[in-house]
DNA sequence: CTAATTGCAAATTGTTTGCAGTTTA
DNA sequence: TAAACTGCAAACAATTTGCAATTAG
């Protein structure tokens, strides 16, 4: 779907800012960060300011446009929610590639954790490693 | 196991605010933000500065002494390791309790993922909710 | 005694806010 | 044209740093 449709459907206003930003995270396969995706922004953009930009992800994110990933080293990071379901993330520590899951482990312990009385609300399951093209050829970035 | 011999045991010089810090954590079953920590530590010790404590967490979690949990909605919680193995954790969002969990989806998905050429390094796997008795009686704070 | 550690103050990073002008529906 | 959105500059919170004094081994 493109950027328009995407934000008419939410009944956000279709900005020129809203759809670079969008487009941004269509034309990528890995995980981007707040910054990553201002300087990539502000190339088709040039008067583009920050601000817009961390608004803007956040009316994203809670309209369900994007999802947000927080790595144990630190760092947000941002990239388009996949419209087709609940899923899980596998992320490469060289390149960022986002590789989606569908297994999701709550499945098999939902039950468990309700008979000792928890009720989980939300969670979280993500893989950090090293992807095919990573594993193999040259030199790390080790970026996250 | 006390503050003293586990500091001794990492190799780390036994200092008033490093037991202390410990303590925190060892009398506690929350997980705590860095905040957190320090506003306790600071009633035994009252001359403790901030940037001891952020430096202390950090060398702790280096020497595996405490880690880290980073919810999705932000901010960094710590909490002491414990020293049974490999585990997940199940996080109360109203009162901070952590509560270990023994399961671990990766065995089930290990072998899945190295046949797609993916090496896994790390992983996480966290479940946030309500535990049994703030699921119960009364206000809830939502303090992440 | 020497290297590690601490307190302090200042710097830095990442993110958020108020406001006045601009744009979308 | 009203409400939503943006740019700008300033504010902010959380964390980090350099340095001189202190302390543990």
């Amino acid at each position: 779907m493109d950027a328009e449709k995407l934000l008419k459907k939410q009944q956000l206003k279709v900005t020129s800012q809203r759809k670079a930003i969008i487009r941004v995270l269509q034309n990528t396969d890995t995980v981007l960060s707040a910054h990553d995706i201002f300087s990539e922004v502000i190339k088709t953009l040039p008067g583009i300011n920050f601000s817009t930009v961390y608004r803007n992800l956040d009316v994203l994110l809670s309209k369900g446009i994007v999802c947000r990933i927080t790595p144990e080293s630190g760092g947000v990071l941002y990239e388009l929610r996949r419209e087709d379901g609940h899923h899980h993330h596998v992320i490469c520590k060289n390149c960022g590639a986002s590789i989606p899951l569908e297994y999701c482990p709550m499945e098999d312990i939902q039950a468990k954790l309700m008979e000792k009385g928890f009720t989980p609300t939300e969670h979280r399951f993500e893989i950090y490693g090293y992807c095919e093209k990573c594993n193999k050829g040259g030199e790390l970035n080790e970026p996250f």
